[in-house]
DNA sequence: TTAAAAATGTTATATTATAACAAACGTTAC
DNA sequence: GTAACGTTTGTTATAATATAACATTTTTAA
């Protein structure tokens, strides 16, 4: 069951680092960032992170393997995400852009598979890079 | 360099097996398939793997740590992806659609970044599943 | 208040991926 | 031919990412 508003004691331990943090973080980087907090193992941050991504709180970049916050208010708990990434500096910005949620909401693959969620990751070379 | 038509001993092997298989395959799956025709370390199926996405003959499932074979000889080297991906039985169809692609290929987000590449994944149960 | 659900703590282990180095192979240039 | 170069291969070791399993505690709600 996915929970409205309140967070459990990791679950925003750990999502408070990864909204301080400038970029994705990846889960044994954020495991060392609270050690001191008495958190100790991996499970205790990937339980977390799972259910932040339930709630849509969080998003995995599943191209890094980490997790960055969720920026959007209105990005309907995960079922439609889309990202850049810079291929230079590993910086991630969500998009947000509602012509395209909506064409790609509205996609629906030939074959007659009706989507549930997509996810969308752009690559390329950010402007700091260029 | 990404070679143009010659494939390697291994390389060979692995696209064979990639090919040939049903949905998408793991990395070390592919490696006890193969340690009958003397392949022993993963480092010969990861590298093997990585210059066939480099040639464009298979792609990464990021959301699944797979790997499925190119069915679109028009797939421009892996540079515009999408997939569709049945979440109950693990089917991976690969979308070759000329607006998708076309309109992603053209989006260009806001905070001038322009892509050079992308990567969707659709979810949702295929037809078989439902 | 008691039963169920959710979250925690902990140890161990599975899975995915890369580092580092030496040897063999295949071109091309001379 | 053979030297020089880039690519591929083989191999051992290890790093990085993620889950299993089980006991306990806390929270929620009937
Ligand atoms: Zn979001
Ligand atoms: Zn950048
Ligand atoms: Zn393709
Ligand atoms: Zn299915």
């Amino acid at each position: 069951m996915v929970q409205a508003q309140t967070l459990s004691r990791n679950q925003q331990i750990v999502l408070d680092i990864i909204e301080k943090a400038k970029g994705p973080l990846k889960a044994y980087s954020i495991l060392f960032n609270v050690q001191k907090k008495g958190i100790n193992a991996p499970q205790q941050i990937y339980r977390a992170l799972d259910k932040l991504i339930e709630m849509g709180k969080i998003h995995k970049i599943e191209s890094k393997n980490a997790f960055v916050a969720c920026r959007n208010s209105d990005c309907e708990i995960s079922k439609a995400t889309a990202f850049s990434i810079c291929e230079s500096c590993e910086m991630v910005d969500e998009i947000s852009d509602v012509k395209l949620s909506k064409y790609l909401s509205s996609f629906n693959h030939k074959k007659g598979m009706k989507f549930k969620r997509f996810n969308l990751e752009f690559f390329g070379i950010c402007k700091k890079c260029k």
